[in-house]
Formats: structure tokens, sequence, C-alpha cells
DNA sequence: ATGAAAGCGCTAACAT
DNA sequence: ATGTTAGCGCTTTCAT
């Protein structure tokens, strides 16, 4: 069957096959000439390109991608798009992409396993030419992710990697920013800082309450294990998580949350409660979001230059596609902490 | 020349070649039972799948759409995917295309219409089976929308359309969302509404204008010229407008702006100068960006449904690709005031 | 129920 | 400098 349009306007595309028909010479020319390949004569360039541009020609990047055996194209899979930190990756991706001239197929898991199981199976049948990762909320299992390394394309995750692989990774440093974050609470007087944690099996979230464990112990504060909750990291998370806190008659000072979104719902909650931060309630957050700086006080939070991570992440892919890349390998960007009025208690206000 | 992957682990992927060698029998029948088509044995099926699961095979998406010449993928084209709206809007698209099994390439013009231009080349060169888009700030020349069209292949816009263009569109009701918001703030005994405007080739922004002008009239206040700029409704746009009005001696007491983004600078502007929200000052926005709900007065604005005008995109796609499409059409939601207290002036404490 | 053969549009090896 | 040929992996006639 020629497959031919439904009941569209019957527009067919134009082949280099038609264009060689007219031109009396034969597709290998037309080719060669419209890629600005050597072995053409000058006047038959000429002539080709002026013809497929009066023809309307576009070529079919189907077609050479099956026939080269690449797509030019790369998967990014997301947990959301509408998170500052990963939009602000995702731009970093797309501006190194797009002077080289890959398209980048964007997915969303909205942290589900299964839609990020089957958005790899998507990839991996479009055949991309490379993915680009960072974990969903649930994921704690990496089978989908061993068909990519044996499909044989480069793989590479950014900021929620998993563990267990040998796998490239681009990280931020969330236990150095961590640590900054509540050594600097300290230091303003909060004593009692609780801790909104994500799930263990991340690796940000381990290595962020890492970094809060290790800020409390540096100052000599024991680890009240009634401080460190996980929740989500919703702002609807966070409001409930603190209004459960104080119900159970459980009243910290202040709040280092994984999240900048569960920092604010515990933000807000506290203040229709009452409480004045940061004099009464310290609070301090992750990530940058920008309503972080709209917001009354402004919260403390840290920032993942995540703009520039994507650009490593799109680098090291070019890298990889080249043959250029190594063993995996893993690189840590340094975080850097916002200090805001949100943790800025002065002391004589106590 | 095979084309072997460079230096990576030599993978071939399985092919439907593959797997019929194996079985002793031929690639259609591998492919007939694979796609659960009639006119295969019920044994041979069986041992097809088997095979094909136990080889890991994955079929060549690339391969299949040349062949069938559709590629069940589409493209959306939208100015950023951080805006609340656009995610929202893109959210909507995504769910009934993972019903429909479709995959979605999201682009991003940053409100550049360069990249516009070169995004419409791209999808067209990968051969999506449709188009979804939103216009970007710069566009003022659809050009390369005509590309699309005399392509054959479902195109809609939503939100931001052409005027000039006969296609598809689905809209929210920007004139009357506007027009009940300015007249709520009029109720709240506002009366010196300034304006900030988009671009006036822009339906939606020409829209709101619109609805704005005529509350004041309905309300018999004079238009002052003055008080009504266009600038490009970031934070920074709108923290440097009302800035500029103030510095030229021009006081409004409210401000109806197109876009919460110049809403909110020109609230932390104000603030900032000691003006009280919405007491001294009244300000409201458009959109219902997440951030307007926290932040201090929460903001007044307009909720578009995003995710449903989403929804409303992908299904007028499946319906056009189907070839049930007529003439083009247009579908307009009603949009949601959302009165806040940034413009709830009580008028006793005027 | 199965197989043989053609072809989607393009590229590249191998002629000439 | 140009042409010929084969084939990427799949689907779909058209046999049998």
């Amino acid at each position: 069957m020629t497959p031919k349009k439904k009941g569209h306007k019957s527009s067919k595309q134009v082949t280099i096959k038609d264009l060689a028909r007219q031109l009396g010479t034969t597709p290998s020319t037309v080719s060669r000439a419209l890629r600005d390949q050597s072995g053409v004569g000058e006047k038959m360039r000429e002539r080709v390109k002026a013809l497929a541009r009066q023809q309307n020609y576009r070529p079919n990047a189907v077609a050479a991608g099956l026939r080269k055996g690449n797509s030019h194209t790369i998967g990014v899979i997301v947990p959301r798009v509408n998170r500052d930190f990963f939009s602000g990756v995702i731009a970093g991706i797309e501006e190194v992409a797009y002077e080289s001239r890959y398209s980048v197929i964007i997915c969303q898991t909205h942290d589900r396993l299964d839609k990020e199981r089957q958005y790899v199976e998507t990839l991996l049948s479009a055949r991309v030419d490379g993915i680009l990762v960072s974990l969903g909320l649930e994921t704690d299992n990496y089978d989908h992710f061993e068909k990519v390394i044996s499909s044989g394309i480069p793989l590479i995750f950014f900021d929620r990697v998993p563990d267990e692989m040998n796998v490239n990774r681009i990280l931020v440093d969330d236990y150095q920013g961590s640590l900054q974050v509540v050594q600097q609470m300290i230091r303003a007087g909060y004593q009692r800082i609780a801790h909104f944690a994500g799930p263990d099996y991340l690796n940000v979230y381990r290595d962020r309450k890492q970094g809060y464990l290790a800020a409390l112990q540096k100052n000599n504060i024991p680890v009240d294990e009634d401080l460190v909750i996980s929740n989500d990291l919703t702002i609807e998370a966070g409001r409930r998580s603190m209004q459960e806190l104080l119900a159970k008659g459980i009243m910290p000072d202040a709040l280092f949350s994984a999240s900048d979104y569960s920092a604010l719902g515990a933000l807000l909650f506290m203040q229709e409660q009452g409480y004045r931060i940061p004099q009464d309630f310290g609070v301090a957050g992750f990530s940058n979001e920008k309503f972080t700086s709209y917001i009354k006080p402004p919260l403390t939070t840290v920032d993942q230059h995540s703009k520039e991570m994507g650009k490593y992440c799109m680098n090291l892919f070019l890298q990889e596609v080249k043959g250029e890349g190594g063993a995996p390998g893993r690189i840590m960007l340094n975080p850097e902490v916002l200090i805001r009025e949100s943790t800025l208690r002065k002391t004589d206000e106590k």
C-alpha cells in the first residue's frame, strides 16, 4: 500500500528522489550536494540546493536516522518540569543541545516509577542517542536503566542518582550544602532544629540528612529522633508534618527541610499559628526555588547551579557519544548557600 | 559500511529478522505475531513472543515510523516550561498522550522567534504527527506555521494564538477574566488603576487590555494613557515600570497586570517603598501562578484551567489525526477569577 | 497460516 | 564528478 494521508490535504512531502528525477540525476548526488559533501560539482550543488529550496524540501530525519543508526535526539527524564531546579537543568541541557543540533525529548515522571519505566522503553524504542535522568521519588529499583546500558547508548544521571550502579553522574555536594546551612542556623542561636527528609534510598536526601546530622554533632547538639521526619516534601506535607509535631507537643525552634516546598508549608503553618519567623522559629529549605526570595521573610536555601549542571550533562553526553568517554565517573559541583532572613535571628530579640 | 557502534559495548539490538531466523520463520510472521495481528497460529504467536521477551527485543519505532509514515509522536512548542500555566498545559497534554501511547517532544522557545522557527523545522524533520503551539512574545510573523499546515499534519494553537491564521485554537476568555478582575477592583474602591500590558499583536494581551478598558468604561472612569504601560512582563519589568511611574509623579492607587510576574515585581517594589497592600495600593495579576497564593498578601489573579486546556488540545489532535476534524474552529474556556487579599481593600481603612 | 517481495527515504560503499 | 547498488528495520501487499 502506498501510505496516503487520510483525509488531509494530500501533500506528500518532497523526497530526495523527486529532486533527483527533476534534475536528471540520482539520489546519491542530491544527498551529497545537500549535505555539502565533497564529490559534487559546484554547478550541480547549486542546482540541487536551488530546487530543494524552491520545492520546500525538508530532509526526513527519520529515514536518515534509520540508515545512520542514530537519531540525533536525546531523552531527558525528570520528575517534573515545573520545579525551578529541573527547569534550570533542562535549560542548560537545551542550550548545549541546540548548539550541537541535538533535539531533546523531555519526559516527566511525576515521581512515579511506572512512568519512569515506560518512558525508558519509549525512548529506547525511539532510538534516542542517549538518556539523561534524574530519578523519581519512588525509584528504588534500577532494572530499567540496566536496559539502557545494555543497549549501548550513553546514560547519565544528575542530582538524584542510583547508588548501586556504575554510571556517570553529576551532582551537587548536598552534604556540604546542608552542613553549612545548619551550621549557620546554630550560629544564629537555634538549638532544636528539626529536619524534613526524603526517602533514604535517594542519595540527595540521605546526604542532606547526613549534613544536618554532622552539623549537630560538630556543635555537640544531641540528635533527637523525634525531630527528623520523612515526608514527601510537598507544601502540604510540610504543613502537615509541622502540625503533627506541634500536636505531639514537640516544639523545635527551627527547621531545615530537604526541600523548599516542604519548608514553605511549614513556614506558612507556623506563621498562621502566630509564630514570627525568624525570631520565634527559623526555617531553611533546599534548591533555591524562585519563590523562596519572594516570600516574607525570604527563605534561606541552597542553590544547586542547575543550569550549569545541565550544561555539564549535555557536554558529558557529547563526549561519550564521540567515544571519548572513559570509565563512568562523577562530577561534583559546589552548592551555594544563601542565607536569608528566615534564619537570621538577632539573638537579642530572642 | 555496516554501521557499527563506535567504541561502545558492541551490543547490536535484536531485530525482527534475528527472531525470525532463530524460529525458522520469516520477518512478516514475527511482525504479525508481535502486533497481535490475525493470521498467525496460536502456537507460533506464543513462540515468537517468548523469544522476543527472552532476547529483550525492542521494536524499532524509527523503522516502523518510516514504513508507516507516522511517528506516533507530537511536538509541543511553548515559551517556557517553568511557568505554572505552561507546565499545567503540558501535564494535561501528557496525560492524554500517555493513554493513547503518543510520545511528546517538548520544545522551549524562551519567547524567541528564531528558536520557535528552528523548532518547527526540527519537528517537521522528525516527522511528528502533529504540533501544538503557544506563541512566543516575539512572534509577530507566522510563516513558519504555514509550513506546518502545508505539510498536512494537525496544527493546534493554545492560549497565545495567531490572529490572522485560520487554524484550530484553544483559549481562555481573557477579556472576561480581566473585565471581572478590574470590576472587582473598582468595587473595592480603587479609582486610578494602572495596567501592565504585553505586546498588542498577541491576542491574550490585547484581550486583557480590552477587558481592563471595558471595566473602566462601564464604571465611567476615564482612561488615562499614562497608566497603561507595555513591558515584557517579568518581575524585573514590573518593578521597573512601577518605579518609573512613581518617578514621573504618576500615582495610581492600584495595578492590574497582564502577568503574575510583573504584578509581583510591582508589589514587591511598592512594599519596599512603604505602601501597604491592599490598603494603600491594590495589585492583581493573571494566570494563577502558584506563588501568588504564598506571598503576602496573596495575589488576586485569574486561573486559566491550564491542565484542562492541555487535555482539550491533545483530544482535539487525536480527533484531527483520525481524520474527524472538520474546518478549523476554536474552543473557549471560561477563566476563574480568584479574588484574594491583594485587592481586598476594606473601604473604611482607606 | 505462512512466505516472498517490495519499499518507506536516506546514506555509503563501490564502481565508473 | 556522478551513478549503481545495497540495506537500515519494519510493514504490507500479494502469493501460496
